[in-house]
DNA sequence: AGTCCACAGGAAGGGCAGGCGA
DNA sequence: TCGCCTGCCCTTCCTGTGGACT
């Protein structure tokens, strides 16, 4: 076995042609030096949150565009280069960055002033406190720097989701209880719509500044590839149609840079892993398929029990060939699974809240039909490849063995 | 027009775990 | 140790929904 394993890296080492120089600039998460395609949003950012170098608080903003747009990276670099800016002169500046899509981050109220103290450098437990006591700490240690603060709320929407824009609320009226810091906040979201759904009242202090990201069109996408692929790969190693390839397909997913970057990366560890001379097209067509395939079987991997069987009964109903598969049939051969496991089954309110959530994932599609006097449900259709399906019910097999 | 079905989904609250401070 | 706090998962109860059927 270990010696398999030997002659694998021994291999890999030997006989496979380099292809990335620095695999970290192909993935989103790569700062670089420059944005190309965003010099107008910077701009703008920066004019907005320049204030607070002389101490001033700077508006809120809210930023918004599709993923992939760069908005992320923006706030980014534009906060990278104000604390820069701030530590060569007055020392005023502190900016925090939180996903709030982050599990067990910045998903409760609680949870998310507790993760800014941390980023400050500051320790609280994790749980325990009345939320009041964390407030206070907080704003104690930046009053007590006379910091000015700007915390950057990226993906706010699931925030808003889970508690409500009275949190946001509250969040843009913390001024009112500091002594000498100020707080600014830089929200940032996908969700095009979320400003409308906001209370009118959290909308106009969310949103005392508002910035769209548009899609990045194919050329855009292709520029910002090359400029990637030139840090990425060794030079040699890229056809031509490779990148506008890759552009072409993330362009008709909205502009999506990010889904650009994996292709190509992807592409390249194909390349890698079989030792093959080139990164052409046909491993950019594969590259697309891993991603999906990879993502779906990984979230499956990630599911609680309960929603493992509940997929699972909705698997079992597609393979006995059912039209129009509805709630009530998922939760019938979900409780008998549960029987023959041994597992509790809970109730069909909660399996309904379950089906939604996976629904969520993508990995179903429920839809809601009303069927006149035969009630209204949801109707539910897998929507993966007849591949992964086959994959998700290995997994669960595995998973679900009395 | 009224009834009915099979849920959807909101609200309230229970029970438990993890953690803090007195 | 005890009382209190938060988070999380879940149940119970309830109202709402919309189209077929009577």
């Amino acid at each position: 076995m270990s010696r398999n394993i030997q002659t694998i890296f021994q291999e890999f080492i030997t006989k496979s042609t380099p292809v990335f120089k620095n695999r970290d600039a192909l993935t989103s998460h790569f700062a670089p030096e420059t944005i190309p395609h965003r010099n107008e949003q910077i701009n703008t950012l920066a004019s907005i949150v320049a204030p607070s170098l002389k101490g001033g608080r700077p508006s809120n903003i809210f930023i918004y565009g599709l993923t992939g747009t760069g908005k992320t990276l923006c706030a980014k670099y534009i906060g990278e280069e104000l604390e820069k800016m701030s530590h060569q002169g007055t020392n005023l500046v502190k900016v925090l960055y939180i996903n709030c899509k982050m599990k067990k981050v910045a998903d409760t109220e609680y949870r998310l002033v507790a993760e800014l103290i941390r980023l400050l450098g500051e320790d609280i437990p994790a749980t325990g406190l009345p939320t009041e006591t964390v407030y206070q700490t907080f704003f104690n240690i930046i009053d007590s720097r006379e910091w000015v603060v700007i915390v950057i709320l990226d993906e706010v929407d699931t925030l808003v989701e889970k508690m409500g824009d009275s949190f946001l609320y509250n969040f843009t009226r913390i001024n009112q209880e500091l002594k000498k810091a100020k707080v600014a906040i830089m929200g940032i979201t996908n969700d095009l719509h979320f400003i409308d759904i906001l209370d009118p009242r959290v909308k106009s202090s969310l949103s005392e500044e508002e910035l769209l990201f548009p899609p990045y069109n194919a050329l855009e996408l292709q520029d910002i590839l090359k400029h990637r692929a030139e840090i990425g790969f060794h030079n040699y190693i890229l056809s031509e149609e490779v990148i506008p390839k890759c552009a072409a397909l993330a362009a008709q997913e909205h502009g999506d840079a990010r889904r650009a970057l994996d292709l190509l990366r992807v592409a390249g560890e194909i390349v890698e892993r079989n030792s093959e001379p080139k990164i052409t097209e046909k491993h950019v067509d594969i590259a697309q398929d891993k991603i999906d395939y990879d993502r779906i079987v990984e979230s499956v991997k990630s599911l609680p029990k309960q929603t493992k069987v509940v997929l699972w009964s909705t698997i079992q109903l597609v393979d006995q060939k059912r039209e129009d598969i509805q709630t009530g049939d998922v939760y019938g051969i979900y409780e008998n699974k549960c029987k023959e496991t041994g597992l509790y089954p809970l109730t069909q309110r909660r399996i309904s809240d379950l089906i939604s959530e996976l629904d969520m994932t993508g990995i179903i599609n429920a839809k809601i039909v009303s069927l006149g006097r035969y009630g209204r449900t949801r109707e539910i259709k897998l929507s993966v490849s007849q591949p992964a399906k086959e994959k998700i019910r290995d997994i669960l097999d595995h998973d679900l063995v009395i």
